[in-house]
DNA sequence: GGACATTAGTTTCATTTGAAACCATCTGCA
DNA sequence: TGCAGATGGTTTCAAATGAAACTAATGTCC
């Protein structure tokens, strides 16, 4: 059911140019943006859909939260690091990744040390308890991966993987340089 | 520091079926989990990184949020519609949809009317400064769009298209039968 | 050697969020 | 009628979040 002369026609300003007639969000005939056709809305819905069916795995066996599991697969895939360096690679920010450790910490799934060197610093590894949480989540996540690509030929997913690599790569473009502020690391 | 010897191998159920070697997340030589190829990560990150840079977009401007501006996005596109449908067209829950609604009917962007019939339903419709608001925020969340979609060609974007279709016609999967709880709609 | 800016990480506070409890209305149905 | 569910939507309460202020240790430059 379209709202019949759609109440937004040609009205507002920068003209499609030509080259590229935005090959999903909108419609071509009315000009009208349809939500489940545009992309960033998409991705959220799909991201988050699978983000909370993942979540609800380990929340209930393990009782860790998402920033939780992300620090301990930070940890699993590349050994121990610094709280800096977690929030350089999962794209959280230090007051998530602070709080995130806080918590494994009084579960005991991770350990701090501070750097003698350097005594602002701490660096975080998991703890036997933690390696034996992290074995048995991986799985777990891995499956919910497979579930997702099921269906999907490996020239699919190789497809899909450049595809999102480059999405991720433009996405970059939109952070940094129109608003000035927040910026990524 | 990988590590040695991968502590997680065979380990748990379900064989990876010979057909298909799980084309993302894990390194094949150990199995490990590799946080920044693992698909709902990659998902979430890209998702979050654009969200809120649309999000700015409108938020200095307007004053309006992510779940105000979805549903602006819906009533836009679909005309007038209960609260329960928007649920069902966002993929929010009900109570952010009613949050929602009610900051934009005291920002005067949406109205409701109760409907005579069913008196626990309303109807809730764009005011014309709602409308306007609108036709603001759409060309801008489009071009966002664009930026996210430089460069690619219009094959690419079918691609895409249909890899995200499938994707999300899968991430149902997830949702739905193993856990049992919450339910789709 | 000592003010000044930096960096690492934490805490505070106000806001947002989500789950569960809650009203109000409506629908069977005995 | 009248009462046991459903349903649409809102409120409550506790936990999660984010921005900005803060502590502590290091660097820097005179």
């Amino acid at each position: 059911m379209k709202p019949s002369a759609s109440p937004l026609d040609a009205s507002t300003a920068e003209e499609p140019d030509g080259d590229r007639e935005t090959c999903s969000g909108t419609d071509p005939e009315t000009g009208v943006l349809v939500l489940d056709r545009f992309l960033p809305y998409r991705l959220s819905v799909l991201s988050n859909t699978v983000s909370r069916s993942i979540a609800r795995l380990y929340a209930d066996r393990f009782g860790i939260t998402i920033p939780e599991w992300r620090v301990l697969a930070i940890l699993g895939d590349s050994g121990p690091r610094t709280s800096a360096e977690i929030c350089g690679r999962t794209a959280m920010d230090k007051v998530q990744v602070s709080r995130a450790i806080q918590r494994l910490m009084s579960a005991r799934l991770v350990s701090r040390r501070t750097d003698p060197a350097d005594r602002r610093r701490a660096t975080i590894a998991m703890t036997a308890k933690g390696a034996a949480v992290y074995r048995e989540v991986v799985p777990l996540a891995l499956s919910r991966e497979a579930i997702l690509l099921d269906g999907f030929t490996a020239e699919e997913c190789r497809l899909l993987d450049r595809l999102l690599d480059r999405l991720a790569d433009r996405a970059g473009a939109l952070a940094g340089p129109d608003d000035g502020a927040g910026g990524g690391a």
